[in-house]
DNA sequence: TATTGTTATACTCTATAACTATA
DNA sequence: TATAGTTATAGAGTATAACAATA
């Protein structure tokens, strides 16, 4: 019998290689996961220097987009829990980011909006973003990475 | 001035509509994101009789497609972390579910294999997950679910 | 020396509940 | 009564480090 003899499953294993995946072959979920983190560890080193994390951004994102909005409809946007929320802008407070001033209209809510501080970060952080972005892209394909944008951005 | 009169975008906000989502609409990760949590919770709110959560089940499909496998070989494929995978492991044993082997040509590692009552128990978790997959697929439509799983199968 | 599995710690995020002050 | 925001706690998941046994 010859070296490269045709071997069972078993014997044929790359010892390094994955295994078969199974049943999770059929689960959109699982796949949707394993994209979803390779982005959010890849975003997380790229800002490393800003120290900001992904739920972070968005929240700065949102502001940006929407100043003067309270603290629930940043939540609802983005769903994040607002007890989660009242901590993480008390920590973009402290770091000068975002101030909270008295909402006109309801004096149990604040209106939210970046500080200049908070504005020129803010720059710096988009533009790591799009180092990520563009990483994220190359690593799936840049037609890939459209489809999946336009599937996804037209569900939402 | 008529009631309906065309009010500026302030004014204009139904008090409960999400807000803009700003840099936000051009990251594939937040997308991502947004219909990965709904899937999870989706998963395990309909898999909550048998408290079976994603990485559980991810796991127990592998093990079911490759019996005998090593933890490490488990970890690898599932991009898990062996300390988190350990802890996992002594969970699904204590419910009589998987079982450690010697292997053969490692003392060092474990054969990992479906008891019979896991086997059992997989056989009603699979259903379950059906029922999951099926109601996803209806969130976002089938037609988006076919071209998602193809995009990020395809990739993987 | 490197790998397998284990234990432990710290941090992030999620899920709740309880509380206050307003509406 | 309901809502906005706060504080606290518990659980899951991630990231590390250190360790024993084995390769």
């Amino acid at each position: 019998m010859r070296a490269e003899r045709k071997r069972s499953a078993l014997e044929d294993a790359d010892p390094a290689a994955p295994l078969r995946l199974g049943g999770l072959e059929n689960h959109l979920g699982y796949f949707l996961r394993r994209l979803q983190v390779w982005a959010f560890r890849d975003f997380i080193a790229t800002l490393s220097d800003m120290h900001v994390r992904p739920a972070q951004y968005s929240v700065l994102l949102v502001i940006a987009a929407n100043p003067g909005q309270s603290q629930s409809a940043i939540g609802r946007t983005l769903n994040i829990e607002r007890a989660r929320l009242a901590r993480m802008l008390h920590e973009l407070e402290d770091r000068r980011w975002i101030s909270r001033r008295a909402s006109g209209r309801d004096a149990r809510s604040h209106a939210l909006v970046l500080t200049a501080e908070g504005e020129k970060a803010l720059a710096k952080i988009t533009a790591l973003a799009q180092k990520h972005e563009a990483r994220l892209a190359e690593y799936i394909g840049r037609k890939r990475w459209a489809e999946l944008m336009k599937s996804l951005r037209d569900f939402g």
